[in-house]
RNA sequence: UGAGGAGUGGUGAAACGGCAUCACGCCUGGCUCUGGACCAGGUUUUCCAGGUUCGAAUCCUGGCUCCUCAGCCA
């Protein structure tokens, strides 16, 4: 298991949250919320969220809130309520009985909003959407301000009541803040509290036909739930003078405060739902939990495992600068959890087959094979058969290896993992294309747990499998979904998507692996030797016919050396 | 050309006036029944120009570059 990492650093968000414990500032109350829009599918950017929000409420005695952020009846659905639900669980947090809905606030929303008319800080403006947006200016022109604005609170209210009851049609008022049409922040020109619109709300039906903004909604949510510090990204800086004043109104202190950090980016992938969603939707994925997807239902699928993206989380840190993480980090945190908990087995994904020319026929043998390196601190072990006919990697022959070359070379030696050494005596080539189809190799009976010595030092040892035992296997093995490090912003005139990798996932239907793995439950994890680490498939296994998809390879240090002298 | 933010190795972060540090990557070597893990070593950094200071990534001035904002999305 591995152990946090202790860096003994703030970050810059847990720096304030000191402060304020120190100071007093909420009494020493710490209470975050994480708060998604239930439209769309959780991916490792709100891992990030997710981690941070909960993790500063936990390390400071605090909580999270989960909180669905369901102002906007139009595209929100339960389905993805519950798949957030699932993945936030999946990463390893609770929010107790801390589960809200902003639409459960609707009825006081309305309050706060009749509250700001009757202090003459919002009025009923009429104009089109199209007006709105005229009046508004630009970033270096003022807008002006709407015809609307000083009717009475009367008219206001009246109005505002009617758009409630329903007698108006979509569009034809806003409820809007009395910010300042000048000011220099574009998000301070009146900012749109109310719209009207006739829609069934996926949990309110059509009880409501005026639904709240973001910028209305979510600081009065916050201030509702007596949340302390409210983490957002970057792109809502602009927003905090809304959310400032809002509360500053409507609440006294000691009230939440916004800060904002940079989301995360990875390279190869996009991050945005509406363009997950495409990709889902045009089936160039096979769905949300397609294992190359960046979501947390893919990343469940391919393996990853939540200690993993935890670590990954803890690693990369947060700040206010933006950034684009490469993978490495990514697949490095995945790498370092699997190591210690993944159990070590034999899979042939490219199988060369191998006689064993002074193995008796009718043999076998069944032979203790550790699960587990020694450096690995766990117990345990299985027992796989050896037969005169075995399966080997393809890759791990050369007829010509470079001089550097530690596998099977004709004439050479190299272990079977777990078993003899065994050396290549004869290849088997297909007359008519010259391929290598076989090896006849013998066996030194001798070799069973015996130290390697001699030449034998210099050699490694290859996992294998008995033909006649071995289990056939679909492996999938995946790459990065995208060809270019930054698909959204890669071409003037292209899509992200002409950037899809079309190696993205490959498909070895002929692997053969140990037939303990015959064993193997949905969701078990492995590392297939010298492979990388594989995962057991819940969808798309069937009895008999296991399909398994790689996590994540292994490193691999070894580069061709300078090649063997050449003879001519 | 308005406002709000941000610039530290290849990547992500730290250093909060005092030796630029950590993780990942990369390169060497060691070890190994995984060319994994592990161990040892190495590689590469403060956007630019001035200024203050014994001393600046940090403070000041000026510039440059990048991001966000003109939805009745969030």
């Amino acid at each position: 298991m591995h152990l946090p990492e202790e860096t003994g650093r703030l970050d810059f968000l847990r720096e304030i949250v000191r402060r304020d414990t120190l100071s007093g500032r909420y009494g020493g109350r710490v209470v975050t919320r994480f708060p998604p829009e239930p439209n769309g599918y959780l991916h490792i950017g709100h891992a990030k969220s997710i981690c941070l929000n909960f993790g500063i409420a936990r390390e400071n005695g605090g909580v999270c809130h989960l909180r669905f952020d369901d102002t906007n009846p139009e595209t929100e659905d339960m389905k993805y309520v519950e798949s957030i639900m699932r993945d936030v669980r999946w990463l390893g947090f609770d929010w107790g009985e801390k589960l809200f809905f902003a639409s459960d606030y609707f009825e006081k929303f309305c309050e706060f909003a009749v509250r700001l008319i009757r202090d003459g800080a919002a009025y009923v403006d009429s104009l089109t959407e199209e007006e709105i947006r005229l009046y508004r200016g630009t970033v270096t022109e003022p807008g002006r301000e709407s015809p609307h604005r000083e009717r009475s609170v009367g008219e206001n209210l009246d109005l505002f009541a009617r758009m409630r009851a329903g007698e108006f049609p979509d569009g034809s008022h806003v409820l809007r803040a009395k910010g300042d049409m000048s000011a220099r922040n574009m998000k301070m020109r009146d900012p749109v509290l109310y719209r009207i619109r006739h829609a069934a709300h996926y949990r309110r039906g059509d009880e409501w036909c005026i639904y709240p903004m973001y910028d209305f909604a979510h600081p009065l949510s916050d201030a509702i739930e007596s949340i302390t510090h409210s983490i957002c990204t970057l792109e809502f800086e602009n927003n905090r003078a809304i959310y400032d004043w809002l509360l500053d109104h409507l609440f006294p202190e000691p009230r939440p405060h916004q800060y904002e950090f940079a989301r995360l980016n990875l390279d190869f992938t996009v991050m945005s739902k509406r363009k997950l969603l495409s990709l889902v939707e045009e089936g160039l994925v096979s769905g949300w939990d397609d294992p190359r997807m960046p979501t947390i239902a893919g990343m469940r699928r391919r393996g990853y495992t939540p200690e993993g993206i935890r670590l990954f989380a803890e690693r990369i840190g947060v700040d206010k600068a933006n950034s684009r993480v490469s993978m490495d980090l990514l697949e490095d945190a995945i790498r370092d959890d699997l190591n210690a908990r993944a159990p070590r087995v034999m899979a042939v994904l490219r199988p060369l087959k191998a006689t064993i020319v002074n193995y008796p026929e009718e043999k076998v043998e069944w032979l203790e094979a550790p699960y587990w390196p020694r450096d690995i601190d766990r117990e345990g072990s299985r027992k796989v058969p050896l037969s005169r006919e075995i399966l080997i990697e393809r890759s791990d022959f050369l007829e010509r290896p470079p001089a550097d070359w530690i596998r099977l070379r004709p004439g050479g030696e190299v272990r079977l993992r777990s078993a003899y050494f065994i050396r290549c005596e004869e290849v088997e080539r297909d007359p008519v294309s010259g391929e290598v189809t076989g090896l006849r190799c013998t066996y030194d009976p001798e070799s069973l747990g015996a130290p390697s010595k001699g030449s034998r030092k210099k050699t490694t040892a290859i996992q294998w499998v008995s033909a006649p035992h071995a289990l056939p296997v679909e492996v999938r093995l995946y790459d990065r979904l995208f060809t270019v490090a930054d698909p959204e912003n890669a071409g003037d005139e292209k899509s992200f998507k002409d950037f899809l990798n079309p190696g993205s996932i490959e498909i070895l239907k002929e692997c053969m692996v140990e037939p303990s793995l015959g064993q193997a439950a949905a969701g078990d994890r492995f590392q297939f030797l010298r492979h990388g680490y594989f995962v057991a498939d819940g969808v798309d296994s069937r009895p008999g016919a296991p399909v398994f998809h790689r996590i994540v390879d292994l490193k691999d240090r070894y580069r061709p050396g300078p090649p063997a002298k050449e003879r001519r």
